[in-house]
DNA sequence: CTTACTTTGTGACATAGTGTTACCTTGTAG
DNA sequence: CTACAAGGTAACACTATGTCACAAAGTAAG
């Protein structure tokens, strides 16, 4: 009732994937995505619904299912475009070679960057996740996956001897559910915080279990970026 | 239908509380907390209805109501035992005296026990927060308390120049998240990880980041507890 | 014991959301 | 201009919630 309108999603899905061929269908499809995707901005996950979302296009509600089979379809759609987003800005460190705790640094950089950007669409992947049976999977098969490419990460500076022999995996999803919940908690809702002392605080955490705490100073100055 | 039974919650609501005047009430009450704790021991938060709640007990649906205004009542009244238990694990860090890298391990220790024996409990009390917007407003209440605590004892050893000076409550949030998420991760589902690694993965991460790495030897066996 | 009264329990109802079906409409390819 | 598939709709069946008026059953007092 007193909502004066925050901010707006950035993600805006065009109807033309790629072909020319501007189909009703493509346009009414790229209608729902934009109207959920705004949704999740500024509400809880649990207040959308089918009714509400139709609501604000120009089609009724049954149309809806003409294109999806149901909120988590859609759900998966959008995860799919933050998914890219996410791996994109972090790969340099999986991939990268040289200064393992710059190459960190710089992935974690570009983490804190689409968790900012894309907070309250992140929150909402999560809350989707505990609602639906099926996009709780799909959503696991995405935390698993950064889960795999992390141990396998910290096993091969452990081979190197860059990193103290323990067991990774563990330590692997500890650190993953740290980033993902953190910054659900940070940048999930408006206001968002900001995203510097954030970024400082999971490099300090990053850094410090995986390549030891010699690394800071005694101010965490040397820590800034962006 | 074909449900062969897991393991039940090992917590039981006694009818009477202190007195033992053994009202008809306390019964109903007390069998509705129990069939909540036994649903979401082995099952999803989302699948919990009154209906199948009220089916395994001896009243009918509506009589629920007389007792609760809602599921998320029943939930705020499970996680009072719940957070007594976790206050009571890990207090001695916040509280104690002596060497902090001891107290902390010990309080970890604590909390890992705790959210192996309470696991599937805690992970449905989240999936309860995403549901409903007041138990989401008593979770965030709950989580906060803990960032606080966090900090300040941060703050404190800092004070003594046994922790660098960081911004202490970005570090707070994060390492409270992390110790949430993979306690949840972890042990909210059957079959659930073994305690020892989840274990010695926070304990290294929490020991890293505040007090420094030069306490982990090359094979981390120094960790182990129970 | 029985009367009066509060607590506990019930069936029926109103409401809100989901997903499906059978049937229109429209736009565009032949 | 017409055939017909794709897109859209209204109405329905279903499931769950929460409430209400009323019934039953404990309990306390005389």
């Amino acid at each position: 009732m007193s909502q004066s309108k925050q901010s707006k999603s950035p993600l805006r899905v065009s109807p033309q994937p790629t072909p020319p061929t501007i189909t009703k269908s493509a346009r009414t499809r790229a209608a729902i995505l934009n109207a959920t995707m705004d949704f999740v901005w500024t509400h809880p996950f649990r207040d959308l619904t089918v009714g509400s979302l139709m609501a604000s296009t120009d089609v009724g509600r049954s149309a809806f299912y003409k294109h999806f089979t149901g909120l988590y379809e859609v759900m998966e759609t959008l995860m799919e475009m933050l998914q890219g987003g996410i791996v994109d800005a972090t790969e340099h460190w999986y991939t990268g070679v040289g200064d393992p705790t710059a190459l960190l640094q710089k992935g974690l950089a570009g983490l804190v960057s689409v968790g900012y950007e894309q907070g309250p669409l992140l929150r909402s992947m999560v809350e989707a996740a505990t609602t639906d049976e099926r996009f709780e999977a799909i959503w696991n098969r995405f935390m698993e996956s950064f889960d795999n490419t992390v141990t396998e990460r910290i096993e091969a500076d452990q081979a190197q001897g860059l990193i103290a022999d323990f067991d990774a995996r563990p330590v692997a999803i500890a650190l993953n559910r740290l980033n993902a919940y953190t910054l659900i908690q940070e940048f999930g809702h408006h206001p968002r915080s900001e995203p510097q002392p954030v970024l400082e605080a999971l490099a300090r955490i990053w850094i410090s279990t995986l390549y030891g705490t010699d690394r800071f100073g005694e101010k965490s100055s040397t820590l800034v970026r962006t």
